[in-house]
DNA sequence: TTTGACCTTCCCCTTAAGGGAAGGTTTAAA
DNA sequence: TTTAAACCTTCCCTTAAGGGGAAGGTCAAA
């Protein structure tokens, strides 16, 4: 299979896939006589675990831990899960930040006419003189 | 007043000041003799109203646009708002995203057990058989 | 005059994804 | 048989915001 035939099935398009064997996430491609990447139905497979992984925010870091695990049959389910919480603590934090930033922003918008006056408690809320 | 501080009082480090005056969202400031970028007060009170801009996860290109109607006295607070109310749907997508990610990733690591054993639902869950 | 704390510019790196150029290959149709 | 489209290759550039560190110039105090 060519990497075009391979980024349909795998819904990751060619671009990345270089990319991805470029990091080591996924492993060499071989080649055909023209020099163009060969791959199994089993890279498409292991494709499609990368695009799920990115797709719950894993970095390309915890991915390749995570693919490394996912071969090793005899792994430790701890090993996964020690990923898979510091992420969701990771996540929860950023989701703190958000909320904060959305608490001030609201707050200020709800205040703010938003007509052709110019008086603007968003703008008095950016300058805080300390 | 020498970029070092200028940064103290701001509370932005030099780099960051050099940065934003080569993005264009300060002014270009002037030079001593020697070639130092001098400040004022002003610049000071610029520079936090950027962090503080910041802090609320405003892009640079929103900044640039904000502080520019900060400067306008005659703006209409219209034109504040529709940056602000953009930005909180950006921002809200964002937490839509994120809660998404732990709904799943949350879901998964409640039923791995997280010890010796193999069996792991999370990297099942990754693992998607479409 | 030396030393240390400043300042300057310049280039490199991070993250994840992708645009686009220049050029080689394959396939199918005219 | 030639040609055109659709692939493929590598290489470099861009995004966003922040920073590290080098090499070298400046200033102030001892």
């Amino acid at each position: 299979m060519n990497i075009g035939e391979v980024a349909k099935q795998s819904d990751v398009n060619s671009k990345m896939i270089r990319r991805y064997e470029e990091l080591g996430i996924i492993s060499k491609a071989g080649r055909s006589l023209a020099g163009y990447r060969q791959y199994s139905e089993n890279d498409v497979h292991v494709l499609r675990f990368v695009k799920r992984a990115r797709e719950l925010g894993f970095s390309m870091k915890d991915i390749k831990q995570l693919i490394s695990l996912w071969r090793n049959k005899s792994r430790p389910s701890s090993q996964v899960k020690n990923i898979a919480m510091k992420h969701i603590m990771e996540l929860e934090k950023k989701m703190a930040e958000i909320q904060s930033m959305l608490g001030t922003l609201k707050n200020l918008a709800e205040h703010c006419h938003g007509d052709q006056r110019p008086d603007c408690p968003i703008l008095d809320g950016l300058d805080c003189h300390k």
